[in-house]
Formats: structure tokens, sequence, C-alpha cells
DNA sequence: TCTGGGGTCCTAGGACCC
DNA sequence: TCTGGGGTCCTAGGACCC
């Protein structure tokens, strides 16, 4: 725990406020006063709420066939995930943070944690927290909570109370112990963040029920009974900072791409026309971040949520001799994988491609081009290609492909609520009248 | 009829070595 | 009847996050 000091650091964690179902309100003014929530892929379960679906109580992540009912009686609006919309909204908002703090880790699509060390000497912290509010909703056009404190897991919690109590007016300067310990005492220890479920079932147990008490409960025990991450989180929520900036974002250390299907599937053919795309997928994130594989894992399964049916779940995992960012040895590797797993006569309902043991170019042994399949003037032609087919699909996504991800796309999402493109493709842009 | 898709970090336990 | 004491490395699985 060498890490963990006091020191004088204050973090900013902005949130924005029910980022997706804010995103498709920007752009749906009619919709102002309605609830709107956001599905998941394939539709199936809530995502995220506006505040009157809230209120409704519309609960996260339930499935939506769930609440038909509600969804009709209170005249609720449905969308499907929209993640070329999201994207693109949160792209705006995190380059409006970067213009106004030193340094801003990205932490998920709708928040980040800014370094706001010494900008008292300047502005009040609560001050500064209110400009941002207010120049991310003039820019962008959402609304954003911002929550201030001397660590991130304080921040957080910062965060939590700017959200909850409309007092605030969505921004929280928690720099004051006194004002942190009163916070924390009224703050369930279910909302810290790094407490779970199942952390938090076994800590009320001890009699452990606000965030207030995890913060006075002594270090060892709780290394003791749980270990070094509760008891990092103790520390934080007493303002010894563990959770600090990174030199560098840390490199990727897996890659996934899987999906649920729009409906089961039975063939290989099909599968193989899934598992294909999803290769593809992963291998273009893969040189995104420049990056080559040295492991490729395959699954498929059956639907888990349907006991009556047969089920069968298999994943494999297979070394590439080579690390490799080549699409075509890939899907190759990834379709040799599948059909070594597959079983026929279940119904499928996912199935995923995992690359991992990735090294960047230093990693690399010095056969960089020359793999036993492939002679050195191949690799170099491969590579050239690849880089082709990345700026083309840049252009117009997924344009080009490898032929075994084409044809009749069984494993399609359902996505029977989609928005418009309304930032992304001219043909979506909206008008105004 | 219908239940997401990514990620990270940590720990326990087995295999193996001397 | 007795049954070492460390190490390291790897993997599977659990917990968390959004």
């Amino acid at each position: 725990m060498s890490d963990c000091r006091k020191t004088n650091q204050v973090f900013a964690l902005v949130d924005c406020n029910n980022f997706y179902a804010s995103c498709e309100k920007l752009f749906r003014p009619d919709l102002r006063d309605t609830p709107v929530i956001v599905l998941s892929n394939n539709d199936g379960c809530v995502v995220a709420r506006s505040k009157e679906a809230k209120a409704l109580g519309i609960k996260m992540g339930v499935p939506v066939h769930l609440i038909k009912t509600d969804i009709r009686r209170h005249r609720i609006q449905v969308f499907s995930s929209n993640y070329t919309l999201y994207g693109d909204m949160s792209r705006r908002v995190m380059t409006n943070l970067e213009a106004m703090a030193p340094r801003v880790d990205i932490y998920s699509i709708d928040e980040a944690f800014l370094d706001l060390t010494g900008i008292d000497q300047v502005i009040s912290f609560d001050a500064f927290g209110r400009q941002v509010k207010d120049t991310v909703y003039r820019n962008v056009g959402l609304p954003v909570c911002v929550g201030i404190a001397p660590t991130r897991t304080l921040a957080k919690l910062a965060n939590y109370a700017a959200k909850k109590y409309l007092k605030t007016g969505g921004v929280v300067d928690l720099t004051d112990l006194a004002r942190q310990r009163r916070l924390m005492a009224r703050v369930p220890v279910d909302e810290v963040w790094g407490v779970g479920r199942k952390l938090s079932t076994k800590l009320q147990a001890m009699g452990i029920t606000t965030a207030l008490q995890l913060a006075d409960t002594d270090l060892a025990t709780l290394r003791k009974r749980f270990s070094v991450v509760l008891e990092r989180t103790a520390r934080e929520l007493n303002g010894i900072s563990c959770l600090s900036w990174e030199d560098a974002p840390a490199p990727k250390k897996q890659i996934m791409c899987s999906r649920s299907f729009g409906q089961p599937i039975r063939t290989l053919s099909d599968l193989e026309a899934a598992a294909a795309q999803y290769a593809t997928r992963a291998t273009e994130k893969l040189r995104k971040g420049q990056q080559y594989a040295g492991e490729l894992m395959v699954f498929i399964r059956t639907n888990p949520f349907r006991p009556g049916v047969p089920q069968y779940s298999k994943s494999i995992s297979v070394r590439l001799v080579n690390p490799t960012q080549n699409s075509r040895m890939i899907v190759q590797k990834t379709l040799s994988q599948l059909r070594s797993i597959y079983r026929a006569g279940y119904d499928y309902a996912k199935a995923g491609v995992m690359l991992s043991e990735l090294v960047d170019e230093t990693g690399l042994q010095e056969d960089l081009f020359e793999s036993s399949c492939t002679g050195e003037e191949d690799a170099g032609r491969s590579y050239r290609l690849m880089a082709v087919i990345d700026e083309i699909n840049q252009k117009s996504r997924a344009s080009v492909f490898m032929a075994r991800a084409a044809g009749p796309a069984a494993h399609t999402m359902r996505r029977g609520h989609l928005s418009p493109a309304y930032t992304t493709d001219w043909n979506d842009l909206p008008t105004v009248r």
C-alpha cells in the first residue's frame, strides 16, 4: 500500500445525467417531460432511464418484457441503444472537459475525472464545478453533475450526492473533512464505489451499513476478512489517495467482441458467419491500439435463461505461434476453433471472440513479418492490405470484410426502436422547420 | 417471445521445483 | 507412526465497474 498517501490532490468527477436517455431526448424536444428508457443490445433489458422513468419505479437492468404493462400505461418512450450517437456525444463532452482542466481521465463513455489540484488558488472548487456544468450544457446540451474531493472514491460519493440532492444544484465540493463525514453517515455502504452486492451483504452482516462505518473499520480487519481492494476503498474514504493518475493510459490486456443473436442459431455455417464478424471487429480494435494478439479464445453458448431446453456452453483457447494483428489469420483460427467445439442439435444464443496476451511492436519477436505460414513478402502485403481495409471501413462502417462474414446474417441484432444517426449521417441530420 | 457487452483486478489452489 | 518448507508460475473463477 506504499502508493497510498495523504496528498493535497483534488479530483472532480464529472458524470452525465442519465446519459443515453439524455442523448435521445436532446434530439426530441417533444419528449422533454416524457419518461424515456434505452434498451441493451437486442432490445433485451433497460440500460438507461430518464428521471421521469426512474420516478415511475423502472429499475436498471430489468428485462423489458417484464415491464410491458408499465410502458403502455405510462406511455414510456422506448429506444434501442444507438452507440454511434452516444459515442459522438461523449466525444463532444470530453472535448469540452479537456479544454477546462489540465488533466482528464476518461473513465467511461459518460464520466471523467479532472485534476483540480491547486485550482482553488484562482477560483473556488464549487464555482469551478458550476462552470464545468454550465459549459457542457451550453456547448453540448447535456446535463452533468460534478463531485469534488481529495480522492477518486470520495469524488464518486460527492457526485452521488450532487445527483441525489436537488438543492446542491448538481455540484458538491467535498474537500472539507467534516462535510465528508456528515455525508458518509447518510450514504448506504452499497453506494460506495467498489462495494457491490456481494460485499455489501457481507458487510451488513458485520453491522457495517453506512459509508462512514466502512471508513471507520480497522484496515487490518478489512484486509483479512476481504482483500486489499476493500482496504484501499476504506483508505480512499479517509482521504488517502490510492487511485492516482496513470502516467500513460494502460494498454489493453484483452479485447473481446461478443454478441447475443437476434434469434437462435442452429447451423455451423450461421455460427461461422457470426464468429468471423466478431473476430474481424476484435482485430480492428487490436490494430487501432497497435497491438498484436498472442492468444485467441472462442466461445459459443445456448441461452442459460431457458432451462427447459438442452444447454451447451464451450470455450476454447489457442496460442498463436507468432503474435499477429492480421484479420485473415485470426478469422481463420477462429473458424477452425469454432468447428472443433460446435455440436449440432442446440439452439445457440451467443458467441464471442477474445484476444489476449496482447503485446505492442516492441514485444514482438524479431520475425515480425515472417511467420511459419507466410513469407516475408506475403506478410508485408497483408499488412498493407489490413491498413487499406481499416481506412475504408473508417469512412464507411464495415464496407469491406472477410467473405466468411457475409451471407445471410442470422445473428443480426434486434433493434426495433432505433433513433436516427442525428450527428453522424447527413441523411439523418435534424431539420428545423 | 423476450434477460447486454464490454473491461479490470485479485485470490485461491494446483503443479512443479529445490 | 511418521508425512518439510519454501518458492514460482499458471489458471480458473469471483468480485467489481459502467
